[in-house]
DNA sequence: CCTGTCACG
DNA sequence: GACGTACGTGACAGGG
């Protein structure tokens, strides 16, 4: 756009007027809620206004280029129509929160881009619009409106026109017929009779677009017809209009515009001009708009003004200012249709959110009750597909179905296409959960995005990555609790007995809230730097944990069985020579107990209390005592048997699912701070082998008939990381050398040649190696090895001396995490610690987990990086991978493939650091096979 | 629901 | 100078 000089306005000028709230509302609704990064302040309307006013000065530079330009807007507030009547819009809700600060900035943006922006008191957009329009066809000018509000059709004729800007169609006269029926001069008799829901209009009840634009052509316009009312046919309508003519007449009132408003200004005034390079940039680095301004920078030839970019912020105090959560708006579908129409947003969209409910936690047994979906935030529906029928008199609910659900394999058989879309994201929170529940319902969901996952690459040490905790520090928005649905306890229902209004919100608010959440997270990944590690640690593990978990392994009932009854036997047999010796009957299992009778009926020295005030009876303290006394012995075997009896003999056998016959742990992901996975339900990563008597525990974890379990593991992955990281050129030797490491630490610490270590020199050295991984103190030395504490420092000391890079490593490492709040692995994952610059007793704690952490984190990514490659590496053989146990891998393999099973799975173990990190160590892997896994270990 | 204890790497 | 300490997990029992 150029400037033309002051002139009259008249014939050969063209004037464009913009409704300014309709580009406000539609940049809202078109941009997530965007915040200022400086203060919080909501400005994705203003930002996404800026970019509609660029475009279309971009569009408007042809010879077809406006002469004359405004944008109108609408004066906050009541209008004269509401003095007319006080119910005028009335329905209409009031503006989103976040929308209202930027009504404001919208106009100072107009001023940015040197366009004229008027409003006037008491009057509506449409009002200027109106007199400006007439104004210019009685000046002989050319008028363009550029909205799509149809009220402002009547304005169109004469070099009047309306542009759609979205649809970028021009509604000249018959584009006004084609709407209403009837010519732009009658579009106000027709709305007067049609009346407007949106504006509240009254109108003629039961008189609509249609037969209003009918009865305007017949007797020509309003006022005749209303005069002549009694001529019409039909005797409904001829008795609407009679009776309603007060309404009618007020209706025309109420959709007549203002064309004769009094304006302070001219059309002249209007004249198009340039934007002011200064002002324009002042704007934008105010809105902190960095591409729109480097973009209009360029264009106008002026120099980008520098944004500085704002501090990151995490907490909820500077969150984003969101839309707010509305659960009156989630909806519940209950037809083929309209789950069709969210399927289809779906696919318009690119991604979408999902959720399931089911009756239980067990993803193995449980039941899909329904699924939710949210493609934009704030708008998220549930489809209840197995809800019973609530009823009040029957305790146990009642087994009919509830109405208004689709049937189940109807809806999944239309979801299964969009969720196996490979062009569209699929977005979880805990996708594991879902994925395996849909697995079972013949639906293998990808690709897949989880915020769990997400949370855990960013903020691993921070928080936890539940959807509660997310939600509330991320969206400052608490949700609804599963327990307010459920209850708690015995008396705790199942998901499908929710009433469906109830289970409508709660499910579509976890949808919605896991969008909300992705779109906050997925431009986070890069900002702190976890991208890679979310897509190569992270989101490929998911198929592979989900396949594993629903192979599950065979466990032996009988032989867990048979073993619970022989610890039962022995266990009552240590009871009475327990109660005897203690001269009368106690609960053994009671640690407050046996402390009392230890330290005061029996009055042994050494007894140490907790901080609860009981007497302290842990295993080590029994240790010393059972030395000189028969009675801690007995506890202490007791024990043994009470907790391999109670954690494994018995209840894994009630972890034996009835369908597969095998046992189905579930790993979770985001368990570990450093990156391991933690088991639960079952945990299968704390199987008994230290003790003869637990390792034959092991025995029921067997093959299928004519299967072998084989079981990898990696050798001293640790400390091969911890030589790596610290570059200790001895220790990188002596593993590449494929020496005992253990042996030639003792033989460096304590001058002793390898070839006369004895084995009691080498225990010490191992425990020291140990010691170095955990962030060494001589007092955790000394207890273990039960040395005094002065010697114990004495070899730390010694060690120190003889691998001062062990050192140098340790207090580079305390003080990153000093600086930086975190530590890192060789692959990128950050491990938080916030505890790190804590005074007092957790001073220590925290420095020795940043210590730990890059070396148990850095062994848990490799071992990771080798679970997720391993799938594709055996797939040309039928062995599975069952179980990890942190550096170790177990499989069940036809017998006729173990050679080469254990071949392949090796290789690519050994080698699952490259490429991304090459370690100046060998990883090596040592294989066993057996029957079960206490052969196979 | 919390604490103590103990199983694993 | 005293304090309290090996790192990372999960499950179970007892006891309020």
């Amino acid at each position: 756009m150029t400037a033309t000089g002051e002139a009259k306005f008249g014939k050969g000028c063209h004037l464009h007027l913009i409704d300014g709230s309709a580009f406000i509302f539609r940049a809202y609704h078109a941009l997530p809620p965007l915040t200022r990064k400086s203060d919080g302040l909501p400005i994705g309307a203003v930002a996404g206004f800026c970019n509609m006013l660029h475009r279309y000065v971009e569009a408007n530079t042809g010879p077809d280029a406006p002469t004359h330009v405004a944008v109108i807007f609408d004066y906050s507030g009541k209008s004269f129509r509401n003095d007319l009547y006080d119910q005028y819009k009335a329905n209409r809700p009031p503006a989103p929160e976040d929308l209202v600060p930027q009504f404001p900035l919208t106009r100072d943006a107009t001023r940015a881009f040197n366009i004229a922006c008027k409003e006037i008191e008491g009057f509506e957009a449409d009002d200027i619009i109106a007199t400006l329009a007439c104004q210019a066809r009685e000046a002989g000018g050319r008028c363009t409106i550029i909205s799509s509000d149809k009220d402002l059709m009547q304005l169109v004729g004469d070099g009047v026109e309306m542009l759609d800007a979205m649809k970028n169609k021009r509604i000249d006269r018959d584009g006004v017929i084609g709407k209403f029926g009837v010519g732009p001069e009658r579009v106000v008799d027709v709305q007067a009779l049609a009346g407007d829901s949106v504006d509240n209009v009254p109108g003629a009840p039961g008189i609509g677009i249609k037969t209003a634009a009918l009865l305007i052509n017949e007797f020509g316009d309003l006022e005749t017809l209303l005069d002549r009312a009694a001529e019409i046919k039909q005797p409904k309508r001829r008795q609407t209009l009679i009776e309603n003519r007060e309404q009618i007449e007020l209706s025309k009132t109420l959709v007549q515009l203002d064309c004769e408003m009094e304006l302070d200004f001219t059309l002249e005034s209007l004249e198009v001009r340039d934007p002011v390079g200064e002002e324009l940039m002042q704007f934008l680095a105010e809105m902190e708009f960095r591409t729109l301004a480097k973009r209009m920078a360029d264009q106008l030839g002026v120099e980008a003004p520098v944004i500085a970019e704002a501090p990151k912020s995490e907490s909820a105090a500077d969150a984003p200012v969101a839309l707010p959560f509305d659960v009156e708006k989630y909806r519940h579908v209950r037809t083929a249709f309209e789950l069709e129409s969210w399927i289809a947003k779906a696919h318009k969209r690119g991604w979408i959110a999902v959720d399931t409910e089911t009756t239980g936690l067990n993803e193995m047994q449980v039941d899909l009750v329904g699924i939710s979906l949210c493609v934009e935030a704030g708008e998220a529906c549930y489809v209840p597909l197995d809800h019973k029928k609530g009823d009040a008199d029957d305790l146990f609910g009642s087994d009919e179905r509830a109405e208004g659900q689709m049937d189940l394999n109807e809806a999944v058989a239309m979801l299964k296409p969009l969720l196996e879309d490979p062009a569209v994201l699929k977005i979880f929170q805990n996708a594991k959960y879902d994925c395996k529940i849909f697995k079972r319902y013949g639906v293998s969901v990808a690709p897949i995005d989880d915020t769990m996952l997400m949370s855990y690459a960013m903020n691993a040490g921070i928080h936890n990555h539940g959807m509660d905790t997310l939600s509330e520090t991320y969206l400052s928005h608490k949700p609804i609790s599963i327990k307010s649905l459920l209850g708690s306890g015995k008396s705790a229902i199942t998901f499908d007995k929710v009433p469906l209004d109830e289970a409508v919100k709660y499910a579509a608010e976890d949808a919605d809230i896991t969008l909300r959440l992705w779109q906050l997270f997925k431009p986070q990944l890069h900002q702190k730097k976890v991208t890679t590690v979310y897509e190569t640690l992270e989101r490929p593990l998911v198929p592979v944990l989900s396949e594993m978990e629903m192979h599950g392994v065979l466990v032996d009932r009988d032989t867990l069985s048979r073993m619970s009854n022989a610890f039962a036997q022995k266990m009552a047999q240590y009871e009475a020579e327990l109660h005897e010796l203690a001269g009368k009957p106690f609960n053994v299992q009671s640690p407050a107990q046996v402390g009392q009778i230890l330290f005061e009926d029996m009055a042994l020295e050494g007894g140490k209390k907790t901080k609860s005030g009981q007497w302290s009876t842990p295993a080590d303290a029994l240790e010393d005592l059972a030395v000189e006394h028969e009675f801690p012995r007995l506890v202490l075997d007791y024990r043994q048997l009470q907790k391999l009896k109670s954690t494994y003999t018995d209840s894994l056998q009630g972890h034996i699912d009835p369908d597969s016959g095998r046992v189905h742990t579930s790993y979770l992901q985001t368990g570990a701070n450093t990156g391991r996975l933690a088991s639960t339900d079952p945990n299968l990563q704390n199987i008994p082998v230290r003790t003869e008597e637990g390792r034959r525990i092991r025995e029921a974890f067997v093959a299928a008939p004519g299967n072998k379990l084989v079981s990898l593991d990696y050798s001293q992955i640790e400390l091969r990381i911890l030589a790596h990281i610290a570059d200790i050129d001895a220790l990188k030797q002596a593993f590449r050398d494929g020496l005992d490491i253990h042996a030639m630490t003792a033989s460096e610490m304590f001058d002793v040649p390898l070839e006369e270590m004895t084995p009691d020199v080498r225990r010490k050295a191992k425990a020291i190696n140990f010691g170095v991984i955990y962030g060494i103190s001589a007092f955790g030395l000394a207890r273990n090895l039960h040395i005094p504490r002065g010697d114990a420092q004495a070899f730390i000391t010694r060690y120190f001396e003889r691998f001062p890079g062990i050192r140098k490593y340790m207090d580079d490492t305390k003080a990153f995490a000093k600086e930086n709040l975190f530590v890192q692995t060789l692959f990128g994952r950050k491990i938080h610690m916030p505890q790190i610059n804590a005074k007092g007793p957790h001073a220590g704690f925290a420095q020795r987990a940043a210590i730990n952490a890059p070396i148990q984190g850095t062994a848990a990514d490799i071992i990771r990086r080798a679970m997720i490659r391993m799938p594709d590496a055996i797939s040309h053989l039928d062995g599975k991978m069952l179980l990890q146990v942190h550096d170790e891998l177990i499989f069940e393999v036809p017998e006729g493939q173990v050679d080469e099973t254990i071949a392949v799975a090796r290789e690519v173990m050994q080698g699952a650091a490259d490429p991304a990190v090459k370690l100046d160590v060998p990883l090596i892997v040592d294989a066993g096979v057996g029957d079960n896994w206490a052969d196979a270990h």
